[in-house]
DNA sequence: GCCGGAACGTA
DNA sequence: CGTACGTTCCGGCA
């Protein structure tokens, strides 16, 4: 606990002005309160700060939040308070709406996007140890001024933060007004100086003053005619309103009648204005004491309003102390070092069959990252190795241990440590648990399974250093524990974690999900990285140059038609040109104007037919091909192939995700991008003997597929029984012709109503997709619907069911937690619903394809084959094919893919092959 | 230097 | 007012 607040000097000096004991702080200086109206300068933030600049990817708006919480950060910073408070108002009636029904009336309706902004600063107050007050029937500007009268009382400075000016008369040599002048940044100090110099009259006339000039805030009209200087004038003569109002005849003029004709008016104004002091209040000074936030609710709380840079300045605000207090958290179990084979031996028998948990002390140079030792706890002990310098003998022991599959591992990321570790030339195996997997398997939506992230959410455990980034001087050092530590207390936090997870995963029924699929899959991950993709570097620079030219060309023309050269990468230049200058119709409207995305301009176009829009088109395509080839470019390794990161703890529904690059959405629907796809290409093995062929195999139309099974629909099954072209068979069905007679206009408009399906399409969306009319979209899904109704039927249901228990399920169990389902945010639970049409869906494939993965990788090694898979686009495998294997594989890649899910419907997979991407497709 | 927004590639 | 991703560029802000 931080010891400057404490209170009772006992011991200490005694004050020399002792008013109280509780004045003062240990050092001797004065306590210093600072409190806040919570709904006023929440409103202040929320109109200094965007809305539409701030909101979660869930629709609720944080700016309020945000601004709020910037403001106080600064403030406790800047003027250092040893006690904190935050007043609130509540909804109910007060005093002063009793007496006055139109108090307060007349503001315009709390904005939309206001809505629940103050119960999450309520949150983020909590999560910083603020107490937050309210009081049933007052405002909190009474309780703004009893705090500062019973603060001011005991001897303490006070600062009122508020953007109501009756906090004015509440100023004195002890309590000053924090009054923002505008948003949240320029929060000047009100003195009394700073009041009488503004107002004319010291602070605690302040509200005889605002009694006759009205304050049009609180709807309270004053006296036609006055305004401050006269007032302040009155006020100076008789000594305030008391004495104006003994004098009223005397007061002479036009506004003397006024002031006579408008007198109960100020009356009443004076009754309201005044601040109460003497509340009852739930909470004591002695509670406002400022705390360290709590780090973990503020970690929690963070991600989820996405706050990143607020989080670490708030973290740097009460930094130092921080590590201080942690520091025994954080500190290993004391761990011993095994350098010699003997050491090993005897310590790893000592272990025999206890889960150990397995991390790695690293050290990265120049872009490469080696292991520079391992470390080993267990429940019962823990094990630092060293593997720099570690002797043959020594290595073997630890070799043999690693990769035996009776000694169970825990490790956090299994896919990097075994990536890491093979580099050395030491296998991995006897995983039990891969605490980032159980993790996502747990709460698949997380913004991170970092291991200190999952440690502080779910152990309250606090882990500073990972292991894998201990800093080249240090890690040189391996006699000390600069290396070990941080490798033992991951080692040991994983360990604790995985404690943690197992009932959690049994509860949910995950266990198989992360034995029998993403923990194998890891190792099948981390092969298929290790080997990369073969490409044709001239071809990426032929393309590069081909790029080039069309990017040239289009731009030069384009600057050409338009008699200048602006940025064609730059939205806000471009809306200037084609909306202002050229004066093109408005498109839709974005956050930062219209837009100018490919849409937009083809709508332009057939509009307007301008040519300037065809040149940014063709240098749009051209820039986005060119990047795409650009970042494979630099992404070829010295073996001349590409290796790809999957990530597997991404993709909230199942999926996996590829990235550096992202070897998932290179182009093919258009044929300059397949071009890229050909230079992707059959390579050569390690041995430096060259692959046959390159080989693709997909699902074809696995998510309808799926969406036929789950949904039992009879129509849809048989479509699949017949093997039919799928659009033509629903279009035959729902336009009523023979399936021969579905034109290709009916073919497509049924394509993109299943899958619109599939991601919770409206008409709406459909109508706007098709650019038919929503009537027409309408009348499509119901006669969709009509001849397809266990569809309706089906995601009608996964809505509800996912209502009732929160979360979705897809066919191999992974679930998808969904709390918004029961927001009463519209947008939010919209978009919830949504994503729990499709989460079932989009998951089961990713379910099917996964075990079509260990499968196909499964029969290549248990047949010997040098064949090897190289790529997963979601419903696609890519696999790199040695000399006369080919028939071989496509059948087990066949059979394997088939076979992955036992559905009411055939899952069809085709395939095919040749020398490079491009060619294999089919 | 960081971060959000816009745009666009894939399934 | 259609799900799930990753990357790049721009421009405002610190």
């Amino acid at each position: 606990m931080a010891s400057s607040t404490d209170d009772t000097p006992e011991g200490s000096e005694p004050s020399p002005e002792q008013q109280g004991r509780g004045g003062r702080r240990a050092d001797g200086s004065r306590n210093r309160l600072l409190v806040i109206d919570g709904h006023s300068m929440a409103f202040r933030a929320f109109y200094a700060l965007p809305p539409e600049n701030f909101s979660t990817d869930t629709g609720q708006h944080t700016n309020a939040v945000y601004g709020f919480t910037a403001m106080l950060i600064n403030l406790i910073k800047d003027q250092k308070p040893s006690h904190v408070a935050v007043a609130f108002d509540l909804d109910t009636p007060t005093f002063r709406s009793e007496e006055y029904t139109e108090y307060k009336g007349g503001r315009s309706k709390t904005p939309e996007e206001f809505h629940g902004q103050v119960d999450l600063i309520i949150k983020v107050m909590e999560a910083m140890r603020i107490p937050t007050i309210s009081l049933d029937g007052y405002e909190a500007d009474d309780i703004l001024a009893t705090l500062a009268y019973q603060a001011a009382g005991a001897d303490w400075d006070v600062q009122v933060v508020s953007g109501d000016r009756d906090a004015f008369q509440l100023v004195n040599d002890r309590v000053t007004v924090l009054y923002p002048k505008q948003g949240v940044t320029n929060i000047p100090q009100m003195d009394a100086e700073a009041i009488e110099e503004k107002y004319f009259v010291p602070p605690h006339q302040y509200s005889d003053l605002a009694a006759l000039v009205g304050e049009s805030a609180d709807n309270l009209p004053g006296v036609p005619g006055v305004g401050p200087k006269t007032a302040a004038k009155w006020i100076k003569l008789y000594g305030g309103l008391e004495g104006i109002l003994e004098n009223l005849d005397k007061i002479g003029g036009k506004v003397g009648d006024s002031l006579r004709a408008n007198i109960e008016d100020v009356k009443r104004n004076r009754r309201l204005n005044r601040l109460l002091t003497d509340l009852d209040l739930p909470v004591d000074l002695d509670a406002m004491v400022s705390q360290h936030p709590d780090r973990s609710a503020i970690e929690d709380l963070f991600d989820s309003l996405q706050f990143n840079t607020l989080r670490k300045r708030l973290f740097d605000l009460f930094g130092e102390e921080e590590s201080e207090e942690e520091s025994d958290e954080q500190s290993a179990p004391p761990h011993v070092l095994l350098e010699e084979a003997g050491e090993l031996t005897q310590w790893f028998a000592g272990t025999n069959q206890a889960q150990a948990s397995v991390a790695l002390a690293t050290e990265t140079t120049g872009g490469t990252t080696d292991v520079v030792g391992i470390a080993v706890v267990t429940s019962s002990a823990a094990a630092f190795i060293p593997l720099e310098p570690l002797d043959a003998d020594a290595e073997k022991v630890l070799g043999d241990w690693l990769a035996s599959t009776d000694a169970p591992k825990i490790v956090h990321d299994f896919k990097t440590v075994f990536k890491l570790i093979s580099a050395r030339g030491l296998h991995l195996a006897g995983e039990v648990d891969d605490t980032a997997i159980s993790g996502y398997l747990i709460q698949p939506d997380r913004r991170s399974y970092e291991l200190a992230d999952l440690a502080q959410y779910h152990l309250r455990l606090s882990i500073t250093a990972s292991a894998n980034d201990s800093s080249g001087q240090q890690a040189l050092d391996l006699g000390g524990n600069d290396v070990a530590s941080p490798a033992v207390v991951a080692a040991y936090a994983a360990l604790q974690l995985s404690e943690h997870f197992a009932g959690q995963l049994v509860e949910r029924g995950a266990n198989q999900l992360l034995g029998g699929l993403e923990l194998p899959l890891a190792e099948v991950l981390a092969r298929m990285e290790l080997t990369g993709v073969a490409v044709s570097v001239e071809g990426l620079e032929r393309l590069l140059d081909d790029f080039s030219k069309t990017i040239s060309a289009a731009g030069s023309e384009a600057y050409r038609i338009i008699g200048k050269e602006i940025n064609l990468g730059s939205p806000k230049q471009l809306q200037t040109v084609l909306f202002d200058e050229l004066e093109l119709p408005r498109t839709k409207k974005i956050k930062t104007g219209y837009s100018t995305d490919a849409d937009a301009l083809t709508d332009l176009i057939t509009k307007t037919g301008h040519p300037f829009l065809e040149q940014l088109l063709a240098y749009r395509d051209a820039t986005k091909l060119r990047q795409t080839v650009e970042g494979l470019r630099k992404a070829v390794g010295d073996d001349g192939r590409i290796h790809t990161t999957y990530l597997q703890t991404v993709a909230a529904t199942g999926r996996l995700s590829s990235t550096n690059p992202n070897l998932q959405n290179i182009p093919v629907r258009s044929d300059e991008g397949r071009r890229i796809r050909e230079v992707f290409v059959v390579g050569h093995g390690r041995d430096g003997n060259p692959y046959e062929t390159l080989m693709t195999a997909d699902y074809s139309q696995i998510e309808m597929r799926i969406m036929a099974h789950l949904s039992g629909d009879e129509g849809l099954i048989s479509a699949f029984l017949e093997g039919e072209d799928l659009h033509r068979f629903v279009g035959s069905h729902i336009f009523g012709v023979a399936p021969e007679d579905v034109t290709n206009a009916m073919r497509s408009k049924v394509k993109a109503m299943s899958y619109g399906l599939v991601y919770g399409l409206s008409s709406f969306g459909l109508s706007k997709q098709l650019a038919i009319s929503v009537d027409e979209a309408r009348t499509l899904m119901r006669d969709y619907f009509e001849r397809f109704g266990a569809v309706r039927d089906y995601l009608r249901g996964i809505v509800e069911q996912a209502r009732k228990d929160g979360f979705t399920s897809t066919i191999e169990g992974r679930r998808r937690y969904l709390p918004d389902l029961s927001s009463d945010n519209r947008q939010l639970r919209e978009m919830a619903e949504r994503a729990a049409l499709n989460a079932p869906i989009q998951g089961s494939a990713a379910d099917i394809i996964k075990k079509a993965m260990l499968g196909v990788d499964e029969a290549l090694t248990q047949r010997g084959l040098r064949s090897r898979m190289l790529l997963q686009v979601h419903d696609e495998l890519v696999l790199e094919i040695a000399k006369g294997e080919t028939a071989e594989v496509e059948a087990l890649v066949r059979e394997q893919m088939a076979g992955a899910a036992d559905l009411s419907v055939p899952l069809d997979v085709s395939v095919g092959t040749g020398a490079s991407w491009h060619d294999a497709a089919h």
